[in-house]
DNA sequence: CTGAAAGCGCTTACAG
DNA sequence: CTGAAAGCGCTTACAG
């Protein structure tokens, strides 16, 4: 009978009995215990998605996305979620290997370095958004620096000569990727390097620290934010100081995800995480080695980051204005 | 012996026997095979999460929350994510239900009203932040309402007497809930009924909206916002025309997990939604009705909303400066 | 007190 | 071409 509902019933059996078969099943709207075939088969179709919510996380997109792609491929994901930080993923990942989960899918909120827990091993891996640090497992991730560089050339393209970064805090690797690419842009076109304003992730904080760049002697006409929460500080910062975004000064963020950009007035200029993308290839490759025979190469995909129009970027004013500080 | 492992053995094993067995399957770092005691027990510890990311969803601390409270209690969450909307919820339920899961749990990115898809009837359910039409199945959501009250008050208490809404679309029950409990709290205040502002429900129409209400003639003191990002373009509003916030207006917001308002300056004043609270009981309630035996109450439980201090509320100017229109 | 058997629902060789 | 049996890894009665 399996025979026919799995599709290897011709050449075995009679073709009159399939139909009827088929029939009875739909009759009965026989659905098959996904359990005891797994059970059977040694495979769940399923992919443990490992994350954890992390200081200030937006891997919700991420989520989703792969969610929605591994169900078009019959694939269903659990999630097991290690708080705060990685610090129960061992545990995490035991619980899904119990589980049966046939491979794994590890999903960052932010570009981490990530070494994968032990009792992972032997179970396929494919990680989302970081990367082992021996390039030992394949990897989904954008291009942080070159996103760093769109960025810049966003402000370079308008004639921006005084620039300077404003970056959350520069241990995490997903800023010194960024900060790193704005000044390569910067060295490239001949510039000296953009002083860097590092400070929390948050609104305020950016505030503070923008209202400080633009108090200083060499105010800047054009600011890199390296993240959405930054930029809106900035451009609260602007407004108190009386500096119209853009026709004073020129904003370009990098996206982390939270959807801010479009919303604000004016517009953020940003340059986009692919999150979807990212997403669908991740779940792809992991699929193609949870389906596919033999062995698989560990693969280091890079995905570029688009620029996304908006109205914070003017050309640079000329002659730049005296500082603020001095009238 | 898996009499022994599962703490049946007193009377039934010999101890020393016991002992050894329990000696082997450290030695052997046993783990028991979870298909084959499902297929057994026809329960998987399993949940089933129905969700989908709506038009501004942020039901990711709902989520999150609501997987490790599972987890803690020996139950995993499949997720099923239908999309922008609910339109393959059917769909996503029968897919959940193939995989035996011991109940679902609806998670709503915010609140609706919801109706189980037939496939799910004969399964425990659980509603977190929505409700069956009916009330015929349990449900957790915050009471909205009683959030709205709660923020008007923070203003009435100040000496308020002219305070607008602005609010997202009226056609949402979220929306509906939060206008009325502002006109409630102005009534037994014994005050006119607020003026609404209701728009889309991002920066850009909030700031274009509130900086119509504050050039209007009878220009209010204090502003209730349903939403965070309705309240950032109320302060990006305020700062342009010229206001400061407090002094010159005054700004309450309701929370939507957007985790925005501590983060801007000033601070907003705001009534939180309590995401982790609400979620924790919804898996109890659910994971109740998953172990123990016999029939359950349907319970509908209604979440009261604190409020949360900010540097956006100041005692009512007096007398109240002219019109901005007027000079 | 202990060991062998039945059965959860499937699929895959294997006789007939 | 078809039907009965074995086996995936567990637990729960049921003989011994």
């Amino acid at each position: 009978m399996s025979l026919v509902l799995n599709g290897h019933g011709d050449g075995n059996i009679a073709a009159e009995k399939q139909v009827a078969i088929l029939e009875a099943a739909r009759q009965l709207q026989y659905r098959p215990n996904v359990l005891a075939l797994s059970l059977r088969s040694q495979r769940t179709r399923t992919i443990g998605v490992l994350t954890w919510s992390g200081s200030s996380g937006f891997s919700q997109d991420l989520l989703h996305a792969a969610g929605q792609i591994a169900a078009s491929s019959g694939f269903l994901c659990i999630l097991a979620d290690s708080g705060e930080d990685l610090q129960h993923e061992e545990r995490a990942a035991t619980t899904l290997l119990d589980r049966q989960v046939d491979g794994f899918l590890v999903v960052a909120p932010e570009l981490i370095e990530y070494r994968a827990a032990e009792a992972m091993i032997g179970t396929p891996v494919v990680l989302l958004n970081c990367v082992e640090p021996n390039a030992r497992l394949t990897s989904v991730v954008p291009d942080e620096r070159g996103a760093a560089v769109t960025a810049t050339r966003l402000l370079l393209e308008q004639g921006h000569t005084r620039v300077a970064i404003v970056s959350g805090n520069l241990r995490t690797e997903q800023c010194r990727q960024r900060v790193e690419g704005v000044q390569v842009a910067l060295r490239a076109a001949g510039l000296p390097a953009a002083g860097v304003f590092s400070t929390e992730r948050n609104v305020d904080a950016g505030h503070e620290v923008v209202r400080e760049a633009l108090l200083s002697a060499e105010r800047p006409t054009g600011l890199v934010c390296t993240h959405e929460r930054l930029a809106l500080g900035a451009l609260l910062a602007a407004a108190e100081l009386g500096l119209s975004v853009p026709s004073d000064l020129s904003l370009v963020s990098l996206e982390d995800g939270e959807r801010l950009a479009s919303r604000l007035t004016p517009s953020l200029a940003t340059v986009q995480r692919p999150d979807r993308a990212m997403a669908e290839e991740a779940v792809a490759l992991l699929v193609q080695q949870l389906t596919a025979e033999g062995e698989h190469d560990v693969r280091q995909l890079s995905f570029t980051c688009p620029a996304s129009v908006g109205a914070s970027v003017a050309p640079a004013p000329w002659p730049v204005k005296a500082p603020l500080g001095m009238p």
